[in-house]
DNA sequence: TATTTTTTGCAATTCAGTTGCATAAAGAGT
DNA sequence: ACTCTTTATGCAACTGAATTGCAAAAAATA
């Protein structure tokens, strides 16, 4: 994505510009899986930007709706970007590469057979599915 | 539990008797939730046991099979004890206490829905389905 | 009881994430 | 463009969970 279309959409959300949140929301843009900040901060690393700073500004966009929290696992908070999927969905993620990918959305029906996956009593309010295993790209390093 | 049959556990397994691992496998018996180590170095806590202590105990049953690896919540190993459940299930996780429950096990109709809810081309190894929101006493609370 | 093997507890380390604070940069007003 | 106010950045230090190396202690074995 080119600079001035970065530059837009913080203008837009009525984020003060600077150079590191230009050059982190660029580096978002261009997640094709859900990222946590640590994740980010090393994609990051050449650009020099600080730790501190990277995660500060990942808490600053979610605020203001640029990204959306996903999921989160143990104390790391996931991130959507391109994936964008705003429904309630699954995830994979690879035993060998790490990675999480958003699956498909639920349909009703799936929702439907989820609930019902849960026990009398409990007030469900979020829905974590997770998979584990072999992503296409490493299946086919195997 | 009573001590003696704890002591027999730990001999059925050929682990080392000690005074910790007795307390320790003691206390996991007195667990109604998936745990994780840190919940079990708490529970301890008047025990005096050291947590590098409890840790590697935990390990050590993990590999002798006295507990069962449920899930894992980022670099946090929650495991099975009383729960027992050896089959497939969901968890649940309190908003308000923060505990964990297990569901009941999924039925062949559950698997076969769970699975649709992947996509094509990502190999399925494990499933993990996590429901949040209010456990029935928390409810009783409000 | 002596010897070997394993376990324990301590201290130190790692790793992800967070906080306080001085400095630097951005935006607003003139 | 210059000044002032506000906000962001980077550093260092800190937290909390988990892990590691190592000497001392305890178990099993001979």
């Amino acid at each position: 994505m080119e600079r001035s279309r970065v530059v837009a959409l913080l203008k837009q959300r009525n984020i003060r510009k600077t150079d590191q949140r230009v050059e982190i929301l660029r580096c978002i843009n261009e997640m094709d899986t859900p990222f946590s900040a640590r994740i980010l901060y090393k994609s990051l690393l050449l650009s020099g930007i600080n730790r501190t700073t990277v995660y500060r500004t990942l808490a600053c966009f979610k605020e203001k709706g640029l990204v959306q929290l996903v999921f989160h696992s143990g104390r790391t908070d996931y991130f959507s970007s391109p994936c964008k999927e705003t429904s309630i969905h699954g995830h994979f993620q690879c035993e060998i590469c790490g990675k999480w990918f958003c699956m498909k959305p639920f349909s009703p029906g799936d929702l439907r057979s989820i609930q019902k996956m849960g026990e009398p009593g409990f007030e469900i309010q979020g829905i974590d599915l997770l998979f584990t295993g072999l992503c296409p790209e490493c299946q086919r390093e195997i």
